[in-house]
DNA sequence: CACTCGTGGAT
DNA sequence: TATCCAAGAGT
């Protein structure tokens, strides 16, 4: 296999850029020499001691905190985590607190931060830290790892930050960094590719300053080397990087498209009571949203386009609802609002419907409830903080709202 | 390995 | 509006 940057040569830039040696191929990427690797590492840990953004992860070592911001961090902007960041440490101070706590509860601070699973692997981790470490972070790398939730990229992060480990860090900044300072021509979309870059990366790392070269990388990506408007002539590696030498940036990093996401079709029941509240379930039988409560979705993927009419929507709403509550709610004819929600791999198309349940509808769901036989529940707006729910049902609560609204 | 799993902001 | 995306991991 040819070197994976071939088209350049990096030998052409030595003397005519902060380059002043040539190194090994490394999973085939011809890197700079050790002389160069020096230098480079003075110039980007002097721009990060200068430079670098003060954020609340950052105040101290501790691997827990270390530990959350990662977590959150992971497809999540820093603008978006630093609430959530505070809130979780004040819910759940200690790793035995997050060990021992609630999932409702978990869930709840979690809620709006997406991707759910992150907290509840958090919590298992939490307790393998209890039951293994005796409730101490462990401070070994291959520890670390066997951690759940904790993959190469956050393994890495920690181990370097919270404990001055000599490992890389490779995520998406790491990977769009590394890609234009030596013009790899490596897909970091492709998993197999994941090595070249943990391989640069390994050679690249400061062994005094692990986790400042790391998180520098982050800041880096963050500011002068974005995937999209990039200043890479602000950039403090401006002279180490070869996209920037030959003005190529914006061909870096090589990375394919992903697939579109796909339509999916719901009715959604709000079904009232005496008391004006509203009939909500917990998605204990689903992968997506587990465990998060939102109003009776019926799934008319498969009939969607065969409703035409009014009466015929409710109608196969009504006998769904029939079939799968045992109850039969008087609807109004005609939808009182839709809503859209755009996941990362599907769109969901939401049609609201209205309802109230028959004094006999309601008992028949209060024993169910009472019965512990299903995950029901009857919520007011008062009570909304009870329940964890995901953003699409809040875009639900806020449809049916203005319907209320404007019915009055 | 390809797919799943959320959300909100930028262009 | 459509697309891309932001400090990925689990299956």
């Amino acid at each position: 296999m040819t070197a994976v940057n071939q088209d350049i040569d990096i030998a052409a830039f030595v003397g005519k850029s902060a380059i002043v040696d040539l190194g090994p191929e490394i999973e085939g990427v011809k890197v700079w020499g050790p002389e160069t690797n020096k230098a480079f590492l003075k110039v980007f840990l002097d721009w990060y001691d200068a430079e670098s953004r003060r954020l609340p992860w950052r105040e101290s070592k501790d691997p827990y905190r270390i530990w959350i911001s990662e977590i959150m961090l992971q497809q999540t902007r820093v603008q978006t985590v630093i609430g959530y960041f505070a809130r979780f440490l004040a819910a759940f101070p200690t790793i035995k607190d997050l060990a021992e706590a609630e999932e409702d509860q978990l869930l709840k601070v979690w809620e709006g931060l997406g991707y759910y699973s992150r907290v509840r692997n958090m919590q298992t981790a939490a307790q393998q830290i209890m039951t293994d470490y005796d409730g101490v972070f462990p401070d070994q790398l291959a520890d670390i790892k066997k951690l759940k939730g904790i993959g190469p990229y956050t393994a890495g992060a920690i181990a370097s930050i919270a404990f001055g480990i000599p490992v890389p860090a490779i995520d998406g900044n790491a990977m769009r960094v590394f890609s234009r300072l030596f013009m790899i021509n490596a897909d970091i979309q492709k998993p197999a590719n994941r090595k070249i870059f943990e391989a640069i990366g390994q050679y690249l790392v400061d062994p005094e300053r692990p986790g400042d070269f790391n998180q520098a990388i982050m800041d880096l990506g963050s500011s002068y080397e974005t995937p999209k408007q990039a200043m890479p002539e602000l950039s403090p590696l401006r002279d180490f990087t070869l996209a920037t030498l030959t003005g190529t940036t914006d061909d870096y990093p090589v990375k394919s498209k992903k697939a579109k996401a796909k339509p999916v079709y719901y009715q959604a029941l709000i079904l009232k009571n005496a008391k004006g509240q509203v009939l909500i379930e917990k998605r204990t039988q689903h992968k997506l949203l587990k465990n998060m409560w939102t109003v009776p979705l019926i799934d008319v993927n498969e009939v969607h386009e065969a409703l035409q009419t009014p009466d015929e929507m409710t109608g196969y709403l009504v006998a769904e609802v029939s079939e799968n509550y045992g109850i039969q709610p008087v609807l109004m004819k005609k939808e009182i609002g839709y809503v859209k929600h755009i996941f990362t791999h599907l769109i969901w198309h939401i049609h609201l419907y209205y309802g109230q349940v028959t004094s006999q509808d309601e008992k028949h769901i209060n024993q169910m409830i009472a019965d512990g036989q299903a995950d029901y529940a009857w919520v007011a707006p008062h009570q909304f903080e009870q329940f964890a729910f995901p953003t699409v049902q809040m875009k639900i609560w806020s449809a049916y709202q203005d319907y209320d609204k404007q019915d009055k």
